[in-house]
Parts: C-alpha cells; sequence; structure tokens
DNA sequence: AAAGTGTATTAGAGCGCTCTAATAGAAGAG
DNA sequence: CTCTTCTATTAGAGCGCTCTAATACACTTT
C-alpha cells in the first residue's frame, strides 16, 4: 500500500480511501492511485482491512450435507440475496455430523465474519444460543422457539400433514413414515404425520423407522419396512434423499411403485423432478427462504432489530408418479 | 490476550504461545493461561493471527457446481486430507460461471488462503498462471500441460475411448457424443470420443452436439439428437448429470433405454448409482484425487517443490443398465 | 474583509496477534 | 565456583490496513 502511495504521489490514506471507493476524493488522484496499483499489481489484503475496520463483508454459510441437492438449492438463494446486498458468501462442510458442523462454524467465528448462516443444523438451541453471543446467525431449514437467534424455515408440521392428507385421500391406511434421525426439521415433520394420523382416526397404524436423510438411511429404513409383517401401503419419507434410496431397495425387492407402495418425500430437490424418479414430494420455497435468511442477518448486521424473528414459509404438494392408490386388497 | 495475560499473571506473549501450543512452556503456566480464557471466553482472532504470521492454515476450495454430485465426492476426499493434515476447508461457490468462479478466487486470494483448489474451473490456463502467482493452485478436474501450477484429474481422454470401445463392442456404429461446453475436461474427452471413434473406423459417424453439464443441457442436446435424421442409437454424455438429463427427455419420447438408445454418462456419481437411474458410465477416482490435490498443495507450501506436477488418476467402466446392444435394423 | 461551510487530503494511532532477540534461571561440565 | 548450555519467559517491533482528528484550500455568506 505504502508503494503504492509512493508511486502515485498521495499519502496511503488517499489509497485507502480509493480502494474502498469512498466519496470526497478528486478524480485525478483516484485514477493515479489506481494506475498505480495496477501496475503494481496491488491487492488489498482483507484481513489487515478486517482487522482495522472490524468488519468482513462475509457471512459463512454451514451446510449439513454437501450430497443432498436441497442445500445446493438453498445457497442458490443465499447467493443472490448476499450478491444484492454487496455481500460475499463462504461455505463450510457440515459433513453431515454435529462434529463437523460445530468446527465449520468455529472456523466462521474465528474467521470474524459478519454473520452467519447454518442450514439443516444439528445442534440445540442452547449451543446455537452460545454461538450467537459471537455472531447473529440465522438457522434455515430448522424450526426453534428462541428468543435470541433468527430462523427462516417451512412450516414442516404443515407439509407432513399435506402428505398424510393426501395419501389418505388416495385410499391408505397404512401409511408408514422414515424419519431423519437427528437432522433438521425431523421433530416437525414426525410430529405433523403423527397429528395427521390420528385426526384420520389412523392412530392405529402409526409407524415409524429412523433414518438419517440420506440415500443409504431411506434404503435401509424402507427394507425394514417391507419386510414387516403388516407392511405399509405407503412410505413417507423425511428427505427426498432418503426417499429416493427407498424407492430404490423397494423396487428392488420386487414392488411396484406405486402399484403396491406409494412413496412421498420432502424438499422437492431436483432429484425429485428427475423423469426416471418423479416423486411426489413437499415443495420448500427455498430462494425465499434465502433471500429471508440474508434480511434476517442483515437488519441485526445494520442494528435495527435486537429481538429474534421467525420467518415460516408456506410448503406446498408437488403430486408426482410415485404416489396412487393402495393396491386392492 | 491482554487481560487473559493480566489475569494470568504472565505476559501476552506467553499467552500467544499457549494458545498456539507451542512447546517449551511449563504445565504450571499453561494451565494459568488456560484457566484466564476459558473465564474470560477468549477466542483468538484468526485475522490478527493470520495477518502477522502471515499463514492461514487454510485451504480454499471452489465449486463449479454445487449442484453436481460429483463435486460433493471430491469435497469428501479433499476434506479427508486436509483433517489428516490439520488443515482447515473453504467452499466458494463458482456457480457453473466463469464470472462465479473469479469471483470466488478473488475472495480467497484476499483472504490469504494458504492455497487454492479449483476444481472444474472454466478458466483458461492463462488466467489460472496469473492466479498462480499470489498463492499456489492446484486445478482438480482439469488437464494441463501449465509448467506453472498442479493439477490433479483422471485420464479423461481414455475414459472417454473406454466409453466409445465399450458401445462399439455392443454392436453400436452411431454414438453421438454431448459435450460439456466450456466446462472442464470437455477438450479431452471430447478428442478421446473423436479418436476412437476413428480407431474403429467409425470416423463418418462422429456427430458431437453440445451440452454445459447439467441437466437441463443434456435434455435440450438429447431432444435435439433424436430429432435428427439419422438419430444414434447410443449417446455417451459428458457427464452423469447430463446424461440424466439426457435419459429423461429420451424415454419421455417414447425410446426405451437401452433398448432403443444406450446412454453412458461420465464421473460414477451417487446420481448414476441410483437405482433408478442405473446408469452405465466412467468412475473418476475422488478420493485419490482429493488427497494428490491437498498432498501437492502441502508440498508447494512447505517449499518442497517449485516445478508443476501433474497427477492422472486411471479411469474405469462401470456398467449399469443403459446401456446394451443396439436394436436389430 | 472576516467568518463560515464544505471538500480534499494527510498524519498517526490503533486493530490483535506473532516473532525475533534478549534475559533470567536451572542444570551440568570443568 | 565459573562457564556453558538448555529451557522458560518477556519486551517490543511489526503485519497491512482503517479511522479519527487535523489541516489546507476554495467558495459563500454576511
Amino acid at each position: 500500500m505504502q508503494q503504492v502511495a509512493e508511486l502515485a504521489g498521495v499519502s496511503t490514506a488517499l489509497v485507502s480511501l480509493v480502494m474502498r471507493d469512498a466519496p470526497n476524493v478528486s478524480d485525478y488522484r483516484r485514477q493515479l492511485v489506481l494506475a498505480a496499483a495496477d501496475e503494481l499489481g496491488y491487492r488489498p489484503n482483507v484481513l489487515a482491512r478486517n482487522l482495522a475496520s472490524r468488519r468482513t463483508q462475509t457471512i459463512g454459510v454451514v451446510l449439513n450435507d454437501l450430497h443432498n441437492p436441497f442445500f445446493a438449492d438453498i445457497v442458490d438463494g443465499l447467493q443472490a440475496a448476499a450478491d444484492a446486498n454487496d455481500y460475499r458468501l463462504l461455505i463450510g462442510n457440515g459433513s453431515h455430523s454435529q462434529l463437523g458442523e460445530e468446527r465449520s462454524v468455529e472456523t466462521f467465528l474465528q474467521f470474524r465474519t459478519d454473520g452467519l448462516v447454518i442450514a439443516g443444523s444439528m445442534q440445540t438451541d442452547e449451543l446455537l444460543e452460545r454461538t450467537s453471543r459471537s455472531a447473529p446467525i440465522v438457522i434455515v431449514g430448522r424450526t426453534s422457539s428462541s428468543e435470541v437467534f433468527d430462523t427462516a424455515n417451512t412450516d414442516d408440521e404443515v407439509g407432513a400433514r399435506l402428505v398424510v392428507d393426501h395419501l389418505v385421500a388416495l385410499g391408505h391406511q397404512r401409511i408408514a413414515h422414515i424419519d431423519g434421525g437427528r437432522g433438521a426439521g425431523v421433530i416437525e415433520r414426525r410430529a405433523g404425520y403423527r397429528t395427521a394420523m390420528r385426526a384420520h382416526g389412523l392412530g392405529e397404524h402409526i409407524h415409524v423407522v429412523r433414518g438419517d436423510f440420506s440415500e443409504a438411511g431411506g434404503r435401509k429404513a424402507a427394507h425394514a419396512l417391507m419386510l414387516h409383517d403388516r407392511r405399509p401401503t405407503a412410505i413417507f419419507a423425511g428427505n427426498d434423499l432418503s426417499a429416493v434410496g427407498a424407492l430404490g431397495i423397494v423396487e428392488s425387492l420386487g414392488f411396484d411403485v406405486p402399484g403396491d407402495v406409494s412413496i412421498v418425500g420432502y424438499d422437492n430437490t431436483a432429484l425429485a423432478a428427475m423423469h426416471h424418479v418423479s416423486l411426489t414430494t413437499i415443495n420448500q420455497p427455498t430462494e425465499e427462504l434465502g433471500r429471508a435468511a440474508i434480511d434476517l442477518l442483515l437488519e441485526r448486521l445494520d442494528g435495527n432489530r435486537t429481538a429474534a424473528t421467525h420467518h415460516v414459509a408456506e410448503p406446498a404438494l408437488v403430486c408426482r408418479s410415485t404416489s396412487g392408490p393402495p393396491p386392492a386388497p
């Protein structure tokens, strides 16, 4: 920076102003500085800048699982909103585990990103509240009634109810649910499933098996379900990834979908839309969620709000070809 | 840091040593410092640390397309190798575009990550060589004969040849290729396809249509191919994503796969392995590539090497159910 | 002409660490 | 008992920026 200042014949402070696009710099000097910077191949050191200004203009995004296309969709929404507000995004890999998530969060905190978006968090509210003492955070895809941090998610209970209603309307009674283990949104989806089943007088048919929001998990759970003595006529998988896993094993066991079994997913990812898969699923408005998350963060960063806000979006059923009437008895 | 030093009754330098796990610190003082740090909730500021030490212990990873599961696989390999060497990973989103990639790279350079891994780069060698003047970079999934930066990739020409050999062995002659536009590895795969076609005396049947390594691109290209007057009996898509897109449109046009048309992809992602898809494809050893990329970077960082090295892995055919003999004439 | 207003520029004190060189103290060698 | 040689600790000078306060200068306004 000093070299640039010397070459341009100005002070380092002026170079700083030019590099930051500050107002009140004469055009003449600005050109001088830019020319000098170009000649020397000078690039501002963000570390130093951030250290001095105590801001990074960067938002850290922790993704639970890079293999789940749902999170790629979320990033699209976040990226658009961040671009529009002149923030940059850095992504951390949660590695589908709590430890991986913690490590990513810690990295971002140490790098002093201005805020944090955690998509599909597996942490407890308590831990997240602790984190939010260090930097504003927004949790995406997971409900919370925390009065400390913000959230942006769809109403998963409603989403689960939509699935059950749809299957019941088709005539199903034995509807099983593969949950997402310790994943985000699991509790609400499961609760929604249970409530809806009871509301339809199907309490005795409630059947939940454990999954983990992965394809392998869905495969394993569906395998168990299909070998069960009272095999279900419909399976509601906790997300598309596990639904696809379930779909695979169910068909290779010789069953027809939806002839013998209907399968419904959740998230409406590209996976579900694939011609070969054509999965009935629940749509989450990922772009809205991404935009909401960034907005919530910016409100905090601009000091416009301190009370926790919970943005809740509406889920919607997307009917494709993996659901149909149950087989005749 | 000063507060911690005061509370522990030592100098800030000692606090620094403890926080870095430096040797030659007495156990007694170490405990004092750690206790004080804990009590004050002190967390070292990585920005300041990096500014002072001129190292970040962080590697930036730029991914061409978060929606392509191939890159999630690559990250798995990178993450494992980084963990093993006490480096952390930060991911940038290339947004499937050259501009997005450039922006991500710029962010990492400004953050002064120790090195950069660019997976699926869309830049020219010249630009990359320029980048590598600022920090060591490794390009994954794209060949280069650059004498400046390192690469880790599979031999795509061989991979493409494996595909053509396989299809020819099944009896196909009219084998078309959907390429990846400006994506990584496109040139080699296309060249491999051409060379292999000619080697089998099928030069007149060479037919390349443009894709972009996306599902939508594959769909569009395959649609054009199937409406062509001399419709191919086999399609070699540049990657799994476009193969899946091709698969979808081909079947919805009423053709049977592989009865009427065989389709082969590239990358052997989870997508291809899905029961419903069961795509014949070429495997890339992603874990090997990730590990190689990190190793190459570390050699540079440790100053053990300055000459460019190109790690080339072997591709392998994975035969599934989308390829079979051509229809009888 | 004096005072006031606004714009353009700069000096210099941090930001929170690391790292070199210096120093103190303990242990061993002669 | 002095001289080395370690090990443990510390003072203080940066790292490359930003930001506050001060200054210089050109216009207005009274």
